[in-house]
DNA sequence: TGCATCACG
DNA sequence: GACGTACGTGATGCAC
C-alpha cells in the first residue's frame, strides 16, 4: 500500500490567475463565471487523477478567510497596496466555494491565517505522518516548503511540477533559503518592503554568498562602498521585518484532521447540478450527460425563468425546541454553505428590542423557527418549551461569523444590530431588501418582504397584523403562540431565501453588481454600527429651549388673537385662512383640492410685505411651535433609556436616488438655517473626553454636475478653488455683485433640480419669459449642460431608468405617463437622479472605507455617528482630533477612486467642537 | 388617513 | 386650456 498523497489547492491565488488568463464568460443567468470555470477545470483535472499513480488520496482546497492576519500586526502596510479585486470577480468568490462543494472536496479556511500558512501547517503534519504532499499553486512564497521526494508543487495551468531543481532554477538557492531571498527582494504586490535597490538577482547572489539575511546584514559594513551597501545598512530593520512577513506559520492547529481530507471518489449528483446551473456544457458532456448538454443555450438577451421550486408549504416548517434539533440544523447549514435568517423581537427598535426568536432556512420549504422568549407571563399557563437564548446564540455564533457561510436576510441591518448587541458580527451576508432596491428602485412602490413575495413568488405571506393585531390591542411577538409564530417567522426566512435565488443572477445580468457590492451592501454593517452607537443628547439644553419657546409662543398667541379680534386655532390652516382672507378681507388665492385658502410661508411673507402685522406674528409662531414640537420636545422622548443616546434608523431603500433616509427620529432635518433653530444642535454632544467632528462635502452636487456634464469653465473654477456662484455670475451676467451672485446660485440649483421657466421665474421673482432667456444664456455658456439633459432624458425614455457613475439605477415609469405634469415631474427627477445619486454613492464609499482607514491609523476609538447626505459626524477622542481630521478628509476626498475618476476635486470642510452646533 | 406645513441636503 | 412645480426626504398637527 503506497503512502497517502495529500494535494493542497491554493484556491485564493488560483481564482485570480484564472480570472486574468481566461476570457470573460457569462453563464445562462448572466453571471460572470470565467474564473469559476477556470477553477472548475482545475479541480476536474485533479479529480481525474484521483486513482492514478501519484494522484491524490487526500485533497483539500485552502482559502483565505480574513483580510487581516498576524502580518498586519507586524506591519500595518502589509498588502496595503493591493488593489481591490475587479468588480466582475467579486461575485465569483462565493461560487468558488460552491464549486468546491460540488466536487465534495473539503474547503478549509481559518481566521487570522492566510492560505499559505494553513498549507504550511498541513505540509508539516503530513510530512510527520510520512505522507507525500503536492501543493497546487505556483506561488513563490510556497516554494519554501518544497522538499526532495516529499513535497512538490503543481501548476495545473501548464502541468508543471516544481521540485527542488526548479526552485534552484528560480532562486539560485534551495527551498530552505527561499525565505531569505524573498525577504531581501521584497514583494511589491504584497507590499513586503524588502531592501530598496535589491531585486531577485541581487538577493539571490547575496544569499548564495552569505546564507541568511542576518549574515548579509552583518557583513554589510565590510562590503565595498556602494548604494547597495548603504541600503543594506539603512534598511536593516525593513529586511528583518520582511523576513518575518515571508515566514510561513506552520505550527497552528489544523482546521480539520488529516484523515478528514480523504477522497475516494466524486459523487456525481451535486457536481452535475452545479455544472448544469452554470451551463458548463463541455464538462457536462464529459460527465456523460449528453441529453442535458444538447439542450440549446438560452439566449443571452433574456434571463431564463427561474427553475421551478415547490410552492410554499408552511406545514413543513419546524419548531426547534431541543438541542438535538438545533445541532441538526447547524449541520444542515454547514453542509449547505448558506442560510437565510430572520430575527423576531418584541419591538420595532432594534437597539432596545428583546430577541424573541430566530428563524432559519436552507432550502425552499426547509425552514425552522427557534423560539427563545415566548410566553413567560400570565398570558400562558406555563412557558412553552424552548431552548435557552444564551445557549442558542452560543451555538449559532460560529456559524453566523463563519466566512464560508453566507447569511441571507431581508432588511438584514435590523438583524445585524440585534446580533451585534449580543457580541455577534454577522458576516458575510446578502440583503434581499438592498438587492431589490438596486434592481428596481423607482420601479416598485414597496420593497417589503411580503410585497416582493407577492410580486416574485406569487405568494401571500401571513401578515404581521393577523398575528399581533394593530393599535391599542396590538400584542408583542413573544405573546404569539409558538405554532403560529413558527409559520410566520419561518416563512419570512423561506421567502428571503427564494428571493435571493431570483435576485442574485439578476444583479449581474442587469449590471448592478458593482453598486451592490461596492456601495450599498457594505452599508448594512456600517450603518448598523452607526445606529447602534447612537448620539449623545443633552436633555437639559432641549428642555431649556422648550421652556423658552413656550413663553414666546404664548406671547405671540395673545398678540395674534388680538390682531384677529378673537381666539382661534392658529395651527389650523383652515381657520387661519378664514380669518385672514374672510374676516380681515385680505386678497389671496385659493388652493386646489380642499378649496381652502393657502396660508403657507410664501403667502404670509407676501402679506407681511404688504404691511399686514399678523402675518409676521403667525410666521414666528409657526417657527417656534415647529421647533418645539418636532425637535425640542420630541427629541427628548427619543433618548434611549439604557444608552442615554438617540438611535435613529437609517433606511437604505428610502430614497429612490440612493440617498439614505432617517426616521425615529429623523436626524437629517435638524435645524441649521436659522439662528434660533440652530441652537438645537448644541444638544448633540460628545461623551466626556471626546469632541464632535463634522465633515462636509463642499458643493458636491455642483462639482459632480461640472464633471458629468463636462463644463470646462466650472471644472476650472472648482480646480482653482473659486467661488462657484461668483464664477457663474461672471459667465452669465458679466459682473459679480451680491445680486448677480444670488441669482447665479438660484440658477445653479435650478439646473440640478431639472429646470423649468416657471419655477425659476418664481424663485427669481421675475417673468417666465425673463427666466427662459436666462436659461437660454446658461445653456449657451455651458453647452455641456444642455447635452447632458438631452442625453439623460433620451436614455431614460428608452431604457426606463437613469444611472449614476457607480451604476446605480433609478427607474422612472412616469416618463411614459399620459398625464403631462406627471411626465414633466418625472423628467425633472430623472435629470436630478444621476447627480444626487452619484453624490450618495460617493459618501457611501467614504463610509464603507472609514472604519478600516481609521483603524489602520490606530484610531479605533473614533465613532462615526451620523450621515446627513453630504456630511458625516464623528465622536472623536480629544487627543486624536488632528489625526482623525486627516484620515476623515483623505477618505472623503478620495472616496470616488479608483472605481470612478473625477475631473474635479472633491472639497471637504471639517469642523470640531464640544457639540454638533459648534462643530460647524 | 389625507392634507398642509416646514425642517434638512 | 389647465397645470400652477424646481430634486430628494420625514414629522407634526388638524380635520375628517
Amino acid at each position: 500500500m503506497p503512502a497517502p498523497h495529500l494535494y493542497l489547492v491554493d484556491g485564493s491565488s488560483y481564482i485570480f490567475r484564472a480570472f486574468h488568463r481566461l476570457p470573460p464568460l457569462t453563464n445562462k443567468h448572466g453571471l460572470n463565471v470565467g474564473a469559476v470555470y477556470g477553477y472548475t477545470t482545475m479541480l476536474w483535472k485533479l479529480a481525474d487523477s484521483l486513482n492514478k499513480a501519484d494522484g491524490p488520496t487526500h485533497l483539500a482546497v485552502i482559502l483565505d478567510a480574513s483580510e487581516s492576519t498576524h502580518r498586519n500586526e507586524l506591519f500595518d502596510q502589509y498588502k496595503a497596496n493591493r488593489p481591490p479585486p475587479p468588480p466582475e470577480l467579486v461575485p465569483q468568490f462565493p461560487l468558488i466555494r460552491d464549486a468546491t462543494r460540488a466536487f465534495s472536496i473539503p474547503c478549509l479556511e481559518e481566521k487570522g491565517l492566510e492560505a499559505d500558512d494553513i498549507i504550511a501547517c498541513y505540509v508539516m503534519a503530513a510530512k510527520a505522518a510520512g505522507w507525500q504532499v503536492t501543493i497546487v499553486s505556483s506561488d513563490k512564497d510556497l516554494m519554501q516548503l518544497v522538499e526532495d521526494g516529499k513535497v512538490d508543487m503543481l501548476d495545473t495551468m501548464n502541468d508543471r511540477r516544481i521540485g527542488v531543481p526548479e526552485v534552484f532554477d528560480k532562486f539560485g538557492v534551495g527551498p530552505d533559503q527561499v525565505g531569505e531571498v524573498l525577504a531581501l527582494m521584497g514583494d511589491s504586490v504584497d507590499n513586503v518592503p524588502g531592501v530598496p535597490g535589491i531585486g531577485p538577482k541581487t538577493a539571490s547572489k547575496l544569499i548564495q554568498e552569505y546564507g541568511t539575511v542576518e549574515a548579509v546584514l552583518a557583513a554589510a559594513p565590510e562590503m565595498k562602498p556602494s548604494k547597495m551597501r548603504d541600503n543594506l545598512i539603512a534598511h536593516a530593520d525593513m529586511a528583518r521585518l520582511s523576513h518575518q512577513l515571508v515566514r510561513l506559520v506552520c505550527d497552528a492547529a489544523l482546521p480539520a484532521p488529516l484523515e478528514d481530507l480523504s477522497i475516494k471518489g466524486i459523487p456525481e449528483a451535486p457536481l452535475r447540478e452545479f455544472l448544469e446551473h452554470h451551463g458548463f456544457r463541455s464538462l457536462l458532456a464529459r460527465l456523460g450527460a449528453q441529453a442535458q448538454a444538447a439542450a440549446p443555450a438560452p439566449a443571452r438577451s433574456a434571463l431564463p425563468e427561474p427553475s421551478p421550486e415547490p410552492a410554499i408549504d408552511r406545514s413543513l416548517y419546524e419548531t426547534v425546541a431541543d438541542e438535538a434539533a438545533l445541532a441538526r440544523w447547524i449541520d444542515a447549514i454547514q453542509a449547505r454553505g448558506l442560510v437565510a435568517i430572520d430575527t423576531e423581537t418584541d419591538g420595532r427598535d432594534c437597539v432596545s428590542a428583546r430577541l424573541v426568536g430566530i428563524s432559519l432556512a436552507t432550502d425552499p420549504n426547509k425552514a425552522c423557527y427557534i423560539p427563545l422568549e415566548h410566553g413567560g407571563d400570565d398570558m400562558f399557563a406555563e412557558r412553552p418549551p424552548q431552548l435557552d437564548a444564551a445557549l442558542v446564540l452560543e451555538r449559532l455564533k460560529p456559524l453566523l461569523e463563519d466566512e464560508a457561510i453566507l447569511k441571507i436576510g431581508h432588511n438584514l441591518k435590523y438583524d445585524w444590530v440585534v446580533f451585534a448587541r449580543r457580541g455577534i458580527t454577522l458576516a458575510p451576508y446578502d440583503d434581499t431588501l438592498v438587492m431589490s432596491f438596486n434592481l428596481d428602485a423607482g420601479g416598485l412602490n414597496s420593497h417589503a418582504l411580503d410585497d416582493l413575495a407577492k410580486k416574485h413568488l406569487d405568494h401571500e405571506c401571513i401578515s404581521f397584523k393577523s398575528l399581533c393585531g394593530t393599535g391599542q390591542k396590538q400584542i408583542t411577538f413573544d405573546r404569539v403562540p409558538v405554532e403560529r409564530a413558527t409559520e410566520y417567522a419561518a416563512e419570512d426566512a423561506d421567502v428571503a431565501l427564494r428571493l435571493w435565488h431570483r435576485f442574485r443572477p439578476r444583479l449581474a445580468f442587469e449590471k448592478v453588481t458593482r453598486v451592490y457590492e461596492l456601495v450599498d451592501r457594505p452599508m448594512v454593517s456600517v450603518i448598523g454600527g452607526m445606529e447602534q452607537s447612537g448620539v449623545r443628547i443633552d436633555r437639559a439644553v432641549l428642555s431649556e429651549l422648550s421652556a423658552a419657546f413656550n413663553t414666546q409662543i404664548a406671547d405671540l398667541e395673545a398678540r395674534i388673537h388680538a390682531e384677529a379680534d378673537g381666539p382661534f386655532t392658529i395651527g389650523s390652516p383652515q381657520q387661519l385662512g378664514e380669518i385672514l382672507f374672510g374676516r380681515m378681507g385680505l386678497s389671496g388665492g385659493r388652493k386646489g383640492k380642499s378649496g381652502t385658502w393657502s396660508t403657507d410661508q410664501n403667502e404670509l411673507e407676501r402679506l407681511e410685505r404688504e404691511g399686514v402685522p399678523i402675518a409676521r406674528l403667525v410666521l414666528e409662531w409657526r417657527q417656534l411651535t415647529k421647533l418645539k414640537s418636532t425637535y425640542t420636545d420630541a427629541l427628548q422622548e427619543q433618548v434611549n433609556k439604557t444608552t442615554g443616546r438617540v438611535h435613529t434608523s437609517y433606511s437604505l431603500s428610502g430614497a429612490q436616488t440612493g440617498r439614505l433616509a432617517s426616521t425615529d427620529p429623523n436626524l437629517m432635518n435638524i435645524p441649521i438655517r436659522t439662528e434660533i433653530g440652530r441652537r438645537i444642535r448644541d444638544a448633540f454632544i460628545a461623551d466626556p473626553g471626546f469632541v464632535m467632528m463634522a465633515a462636509d462635502y463642499s458643493q458636491i452636487e455642483l462639482r459632480l454636475a461640472a464633471h458629468m456634464c463636462d463644463v470646462p469653465e466650472l471644472k476650472a473654477a472648482f480646480a482653482a478653488g473659486e467661488d462657484i456662484h461668483n464664477r457663474t455670475a461672471q459667465e452669465l451676467f458679466g459682473a459679480v455683485d451680491r445680486d448677480t451672485r444670488a441669482r447665479a446660485k438660484t440658477i445653479n440649483f435650478a439646473i440640478l433640480y431639472g429646470i423649468s421657466r416657471w419655477g425659476l421665474a418664481q424663485r427669481l421673482e421675475t417673468t417666465p419669459e425673463e427666466a427662459q432667456s436666462i436659461i437660454d444664456r446658461y445653456f449657451e455658456r455651458f453647452p455641456g449642460i444642455r447635452a447632458y439633459i438631452g442625453e439623460t432624458l433620451t436614455h431614460a425614455r428608452e431604457s426606463g431608468f437613469t444611472t449614476t457613475l457607480f451604476g446605480r439605477k433609478t427607474h422612472f415609469p412616469r416618463l411614459r405617463s399620459n398625464v403631462q405634469h406627471e411626465r414633466q415631474g418625472a423628467e425633472r427627477a430623472a435629470i436630478n437622479a444621476p447627480i444626487q445619486g452619484t453624490a450618495a454613492d460617493i459618501i457611501k464609499r467614504a463610509m464603507a472605507r472609514m472604519g478600516p482607514a481609521l483603524a489602520a491609523e490606530g484610531l479605533g476609538e473614533v465613532r462615526m455617528l451620523m450621515q446627513v447626505h453630504d456630511e458625516l459626524v464623528f465622536e472623536v477622542p480629544e487627543n486624536d482630533v488632528d489625526r482623525a481630521r486627516d484620515v476623515v478628509r483623505r477618505v472623503m476626498e478620495s472616496a470616488a477612486e479608483p472605481a470612478v475618476k473625477l475631473s474635479v476635486p472633491l472639497g471637504v470642510e471639517v469642523g470640531v467642537g464640544p457639540n454638533w452646533g459648534a462643530a460647524h
